[in-house]
DNA sequence: TCGAGAATTGTTTTT
DNA sequence: CAATTCTCGA
């Protein structure tokens, strides 16, 4: 026990001893929150003879689970792997792969990724005659996964629908539903209350986890839903061992159902809660914590805590504002580069609100030749290449997922079309057959006509690779599958760049399974029963994939800058940190302009972003952006102005530099200017004058003024907000002036 | 059936 | 300004 908490500060501690009943730990950022988790595991283990196999830790990510897999195993080594620790996805998965059959499922289900989704619900649109104008399947989408994440069942929304649009809502909901049942598949969200559904019908199953899991652990518990928390609940029941591990200020994820209040009222949830607070950051330089916090004092209805530190103030933060945001990028990059001369780009992210935004960084990236990875955008797995892939890979598996089967019937071009496939549908819904049976047997009666030779002879490739499945290696069936399918062959029609870049995404999905096949080889202990049953290496492959993040695939190790949204950074630090695009209206989003409760999601998404900065934090905003086709100029963003100038560093390297406006550095100040104004003048009416740390040109030097023309600098004064300059323009006269203001250029 | 070019959309954030 | 969907000719 002594060794195991000696490393950790009082609270920590408090945290790790108070093993039963439910616990709250709120956790600041930095304030060493998986140290607690960790250790709290190898406590229980060690010192309470907790059987490692009652306990059950729960994270948002497969990295995350990765990392504390691997930092409890440093502290109690053997028993360590028969922790469970997964996602709360990976875990009702294993859980539905035992008794999804009890709901009347098949156990080999596939999982619908977002773009299977959306195939599906087009065709549900369709059959019900919906005009695709009004009824947008991705609205639709949406409305269906805040229901299943609310538990709510299509009856249940159909009930309380009002209005033709809700109606018509639910009738999409229940159709989805239906096909999803017809083709075996679950989406993500099903996956959640799928398995509420088990424990609340099978009370015998319930029981089963309910006595496996004596101890349950939860990570990130601020962006929990309703059903990941109706689950935790039916696990944990009201008094159970239940240690929630979370900080409300960074909450980000209400935008798919997490509910803020699932932590703020954990102890009216569970009465006698124990509730520890981790306030000191062990992470950040000292202005970077004030930063943050001065920025997160903004949102109401938060938990009052203040994150201190004892490490010393450092740099302040660098705020830059540019033209555009190709300057933006440039500077970044070559920044990057000049701080980074000894390699270490590790060190480096650059972090943005949208995706969209990573274009520009990247072409600058390129060109300047700095390493660096992107994480996030396009998911590696849904990448169209390595979809082709996989479906081709689920229908050699089993036949039974209809989308996958039709994407890849004419896939390369076999000149099988939409009609011929539209036809099989039919007659596989007649017969109620899947849609490769009935390729199978619409050949083999002959009701296509001439078609049916193109379709024999997919029909002949599948059931030729399907042969081969049993006795190949992975790796091998993929190339062979690549080969024979003629899909490579098609790759080398596209454009050439383009080509090149699939292939090597098809290098990557070989490695991976190369990977797992090392991986499942290695592990030879039969897992337990957490594991998938005796599923084939395919299957249990196509599983693994399924459920990874683009997160999972960060690469610590490499020495390269990390490019990703700021969503994807919760949970991460760096050395140097960049948040880019500062902008109102971009960040904080257009969106939240208007509507509190969604000004102070991004306020704590800019709480996450700052605090993910251990020694230095930039950020850069431009005055015009390309948005939709279109230049929209914004101010700087109100995050960056809430944070006090005493704070700041500022330089703006636009061509008209604003003058600054009030700032008020008095904390009593700051707080009487936000309430009287909260809100920020939509458009840049404001000057500003951006404080230079130094300026290029002294007395002496010959100098340029845009009205004045040339002239000869006589003086330099400092003065609080800018410098003052004295100039003789000869036949213009002598003229002092404020340098931010007069943009003078040195000349010669 | 299929490709090229036109037209028409659209924007957060992701397990 | 994309990326996706639509339309039309072969």
């Amino acid at each position: 026990m002594e060794e195991i908490c000696s490393t950790l500060n009082e609270k920590q501690r408090e945290a790790v001893l108070c093993t039963e009943g439910p616990e709250l730990v709120l956790a600041g950022a930095g304030s060493g929150k998986t140290r607690v988790i960790t250790h709290r595991i190898a406590y229980l283990i060690r010192e309470k003879q907790v059987s490692p196999r009652n306990i059950l830790a729960i994270t948002f990510t497969n990295k995350a689970a990765g990392e504390m897999k691997r930092r409890v195993g440093q502290l109690v080594s053997e028993e360590s792997d028969q922790i469970w620790v997964a996602t709360f996805h990976a875990t009702c998965v294993r859980i539905l792969r035992r008794f999804i059959d009890r709901l009347g499922y098949d156990s080999h289900f596939t999982i619908y990724d977002t773009d299977d989704q959306r195939a599906l619900m087009k065709q549900v649109l369709k059959e019900l005659n919906l005009d695709p104008k009004t009824f947008r399947e991705r609205s639709i989408l949406a409305a269906v996964s805040s229901a299943k994440n609310e538990l709510r069942t299509p009856a249940q929304f159909s009930r309380e629908a009002s209005g033709y649009y809700e109606e018509r809502t639910a009738d999409c909901y229940h159709r989805y539903q239906e096909k999803l049942a017809g083709n075996d598949a679950l989406d993500f969200d099903d996956l959640l209350t799928m398995t509420v559904e088990l424990f609340r019908t099978c009370p015998d199953v319930l029981d089963l986890y309910r006595r496996r899991f004596r101890y349950i652990m939860v990570d990130e518990y601020q962006d929990t839903n309703t059903a990941q928390f109706a689950l935790i609940e039916l696990l944990a029941g009201k008094d159970g061992n239940l240690c929630v591990v979370g900080d409300d200020d960074q909450s980000i994820y209400r935008f798919r159902g997490a509910n803020i209040y699932n932590i703020l009222n954990f102890e009216k949830t569970f009465p006698g809660a124990h509730v520890v607070k981790l306030e000191e950051n062990y992470r950040s330089k000292g202005n970077i914590l004030s930063a943050a916090n001065e920025v997160i004092r903004n949102n109401l209805g938060r938990k009052e805590k203040h994150l201190w530190t004892r490490r010393d103030a450092g740099e302040k933060i660098h705020v830059f504002r540019f033209e555009n945001a190709s300057d933006e990028a440039e500077h970044i990059a070559e920044e990057i580069r000049q701080r980074a001369s000894d390699g270490r780009y590790s060190r480096f992210a650059v972090l943005y609100r949208t995706n969209a935004q990573s274009r520009a960084l990247e072409e600058r990236f390129v060109t300047l030749g700095i390493p660096y990875q992107l994480i996030g955008g396009v998911n590696f797995y849904q990448r169209k290449e390595v979809k082709d892939a996989l479906a081709y890979l689920k229908t050699i598996a089993n036949g039974r997922d209809d989308l996958a089967c039709r994407r890849i019937l004419n896939v390369p071009k076999r000149g099988i079309g939409d009609a011929t496939a539209q036809k099989v549908m039919e007659f596989a819904a007649a017969n109620g057959l899947s849609f490769y049976d009935a390729l199978l047997d619409a050949e083999k009666t002959g009701i296509l006509g001439r078609s049916g030779g193109k379709i024999r002879k997919f029909t002949d490739l599948i059931e030729s690779l399907r042969e081969r499945s049993r006795s190949l290696p992975l790796t091998e069936l993929i190339r062979e599958m690549l080969d024979k399918s003629g899909y490579l062959e098609d790759l080398a029609n596209d454009d050439p760049v383009e080509a090149e870049a699939r292939r090597q995404n098809l290098e990557e999905l070989l490695n991976k399974a190369a990977a797992f096949e090392n991986d499942t080889g290695a592990a030879e202990e039969p897992e337990d029963e957490s594991a998938s049953p005796d599923l084939p290496a395919l299957d249990r492959f196509l599983e693994e994939v399924s459920l990874v993040a683009d997160i999972d695939r960060m690469d610590t190790g490499a020495e390269k800058v990390t490019l990703m949204t700021l969503h994807a950074a919760k949970g991460l630090e760096f050395d140097e940190v960049y948040m880019t695009g500062m902008e109102d209206g971009l960040f904080p989003g257009m969106r939240s302009l208007d509507d509190p409760k969604e000004l102070e999601e991004e306020r704590r998404l800019c709480y996450v972003g700052i605090t993910r900065a251990r020694e230095r934090l930039t950020m850069t905003g431009a005055a015009r952006r390309m948005v939709n086709g279109e230049t929209r100029f914004s101010n700087e963003s109100m995050f960056v102005r809430e944070i006090p100038d005493s704070l700041k560093e500022r330089k703006d390297y636009t061509e008209r530099p604003q003058r600054t406006s009030w700032h008020f550095d008095g904390p009593g100040e700051a707080e009487s200017f936000r309430r009287a104004a909260p809100k920020p003048a939509a458009f840049g009416k404001e000057f500003r004058i951006v404080k230079a740390d130094h300026l290029e040109y002294g007395p002496g030097d010959r100098v340029k003024h845009m009205k004045f023309g040339e002239g000869t600098v006589l003086r330099v004064e400092e003065g609080a907000r800018d410098f003052e300059v004295t100039v003789d323009f000869g036949s213009h006269g002598v003229r002092k002036m404020f340098a931010g203001f007069a943009k003078l250029e040195k000349i010669g």
